[in-house]
Order: structure tokens, then C-alpha cells, then sequence
DNA sequence: TAGATTGTTAATCGATTAACAATC
DNA sequence: TAGATTGTTAATCGATTAACAATC
């Protein structure tokens, strides 16, 4: 019951990892299966909603069973891309870069790290988590020579911009940018940003909301 | 012109770090007034939806002038809440926990650091930032003895539900979640999820439809 | 078969955009 | 004053929820 006519609205894709979290706790606890109304309760939104948004990548539950865990999990994995072996690099070898280097969620997701990039020489040459940091002037020919997919950026908001425009000459396909900049890039460059501080700012909006309310 | 009757839509307040972030790169080009159609253009959306988001929190421009940049940003500094000196705390002192400590938008913005904490024998002491790191031990009667506001939260996900519990019982105010799992925390201490491999799932998505268009 | 639960259409709700009178 | 641009109402668009026939 495949459907490719309707265009997957953004709210929808970004749920669809949420679904893919909660999918694997269940399968963690050995539950095979779910129907939309106990996984709404799980995971706080309506049954609806759940139907809705599988049903624009087709029908995967059967009536009067519900959705099997395994092979649900295995098609949102699929629809988000998962298994297509997409690699990465970092550049930027600083505390955050690091930081993520080490992170095994990425790994998990399906995301291969194949190079790690500084350009501050007494960086260049140390191993992070088995990979050798190199030179920033390599990340061109790097890209090309290995089909590298993603470039996490977490180099300083002066040089973002800049970085951006030099993977993308080498042929990126998408940008994690943690940078406070955004970014200038082609339309056919996905680019997630990672503003940290937005994050801080919207809480600190519902503290204080909260704060209101207690009076 | 303040209404204080609308109620605030979630989407208003994601989007305020956004102008925050733009009209403080005017202000550094010394641009000291902006129309919303100006405004509109630079970031990508359209001078109804900024009029309509500002006007849920009073009427800050002028016919036939615009806005003033300075006091515009000031503004939304203080419904966000940036002016309330919020102070944080770090706990795991990980690879992840010393980035955040060492990120200088988060002091920018009005928040600060005043501790930094773990479990690991081998890391209590030392100085990250010129704070040193305590035991976890003393995380509830710190948070109490201080009235600390924001726990960032950099523990694996094993810890990260017994954290929750252990700052909300110490009477933090917000959670700042940097761990895969989801907090069960009471209604009034908001949390926000920052699930890093999540964003590098959407952009896996979107790096296959690129591909599947470009066919 | 009877009960459960999906897939999907229709109804509702909310957010975005358009339009324009008010006014600086 | 005339021109510009806001604040705000009304129109449109899209997303969420409700409902239910289809069906396992």
C-alpha cells in the first residue's frame, strides 16, 4: 500500500527517530509486538498520529495485530537511511570533535568515521579513537578520494562558513553543523545545525515560565 | 501594546534563539534599525510570521521605521529569560561534559557554570575550567545550597534516569539532557533533549532524497 | 467467527500568510 | 504631509485528531 504521491511533511521525518528509539527499547525488552494505541501511550502522543505518519512510507502494521517490532524498527531504518553506510568526518579536533569522536551512538545509527581533521599542527598526527588526525589541507582531496558523505563541523564560527564552502567543493553530501553561524551552502547540501545554546535559551524560557506559574 | 492573553505556541519560542542569534549579527555590523521585510529576507521566512511572533510579547517596532536592533535584542533577551542569571551545573566530566564547560556561548548567554561534577575517583579534583570537579555525592545538597537552575546532564544512559530523580529531588529548576534515553521527570522541571544521533539520522534522510531526486 | 486494530477519509484545530487600516 | 512599516484581523494552508469501514 506504498503511497509516493503525498510529500512527507519535515515535522514527520523528524519524529521518525524518536519512533526508531522507542522501538528499540521494546525490542531490548524482548516485546515483538505493539499496536499504535500502546505505543501512544508510551511515548505520549495520540494513535493517530503514529498511523499517520507510518502511513506515509506505506502500510507496515496488519489489522487486528498491530506493528511488528523488529521489522518496524527495520523500516524506519531504512527510510532514514541508515543502512546505506553513509560515512563521516570530523573536522575540528577540539574538545566537541573529540567529544563526538568518541560518542558510539553515532556508530550505532550506521555512520562510519573514516577521518578525523585539525589545522593546528600540534593536534595533527595524534590518534583519536584510532584515527590519525589530519591536516585541514588534506579534507578536499579526503572527501573526493573516499566518497565521504558527512562532514560534522566543529571548527570556530569564524572559520564555519569557510569550511563549509571547501566540503562542499569536495563533494559532501550533507553538514552537522555545530558552528553558531549558519551556513551558506547549495540547496543540494542538507545541512542539520546543532545550536547548543538555542537549546539553553529555550529552557531557560521555560524556567522562567514555570517560575511565573508558581506565584 | 502586551497581550498577555494568547498563549505562547511552542514553535514562537524555538524560533526567538533564531532572531536572537540574527539580530546580534546586525548589531556587530552596526545596523541599528531593521523592517521586518529587511529582516525577513536575511533569515528565510516571511516579515508576517516576525511581526506575528513578536506581537505575542507586545509591540516592539515602529510604523514606518522598524525596529531598533539594540533594543529588539534586548527584548527578546529578557522574554527568554537570558537576563535572570541562571546558573548551571555540569554532571560527567566525560569527554562531552568538558566541550560544554569549555563552550564559551553558553557563558555568552547569560548563564553560568558554577559546577562540574562525576563519579569517577580518578577525575574528582582535577580543575576542568577552572572548576574543580566534586563527587556525585554532593549533587543534591549543591544544587539546594546554591539554588543551581539548569543541570546539564553528560552521564551515560544507564545513569541518566537516576540522575534525573537525584537533581530533581535537589530542586533543580531545568534539565539540559544530552543522553539517548528520555527523562520521566514532574511536569514543572522542563527538560530539553538534545539527542545528538538524531540529528544525524534526519540528515541521513535528507542526504537520500537528495540522491533519489538526483536520479 | 468475533475482537482487535489497522489504513484512510473526513473534521478539527492551529499555524502561516495575506491584506490593510492605523500611525509614525 | 507622503511614504514606510507596523500591529492586527481575516483568509489560507497544513497538520493533528477523530471516526470508521476494511480486514486480519
Amino acid at each position: 500500500m506504498e503511497n509516493n504521491e503525498r510529500r512527507v511533511p519535515e515535522v514527520v521525518i523528524k519524529r521518525l527517530p524518536r519512533y526508531y528509539r522507542y522501538l528499540g527499547e521494546l525490542l531490548k525488552q524482548d516485546i515483538q509486538r505493539i499496536s499504535s494505541n500502546s505505543l501512544s501511550k508510551l511515548m505520549n502522543v495520540t494513535a493517530s498520529q503514529i498511523r499517520q505518519d507510518l502511513n506515509y512510507f506505506g502500510g507496515f502494521g496488519q489489522q487486528g495485530y498491530g506493528y511488528n517490532v523488529r521489522s518496524l524498527i527495520d523500516e524506519i531504518g531504512n527510510i532514514l537511511g541508515l543502512n546505506d553506510g553513509d560515512t563521516t568526518i570530523i573536522i575540528g579536533a577540539g574538545n566537541l570533535g573529540r567529544a563526538l569522536a568518541n560518542h558510539n551512538s553515532f556508530a550505532n545509527r550506521g555512520f562510519k568515521l573514516v577521518g578525523i581533521f585539525d589545522n593546528d599542527e600540534s593536534i595533527i598526527g595524534a590518534k583519536i579513537c584510532g584515527i590519525t588526525v589530519m591536516s585541514d589541507l588534506e579534507i578536499e582531496g579526503f572527501i573526493r578520494d573516499n566518497s565521504v558523505d558527512v562532514a560534522i563541523l566543529t571548527v570556530p564560527n569564524s572559520a564555519a562558513q569557510d569550511m563549509a564552502k571547501r566540503v562542499v567543493d569536495g563533494g559532501i553530501r550533507g553538514i552537522l553543523n555545530f558552528s553558531y553561524s549558519e551556513l551558506d551552502v547549495p540547496p543540494n547540501v542538507p545541512v542539520e545545525n546543532v545550536h547548543l545554546s538555542d537549546y539553553l535559551m529555550t529552557l531557560a524560557y521555560r524556567i522562567k515560565s514555570e517560575r511565573d506559574t508558581e506565584e
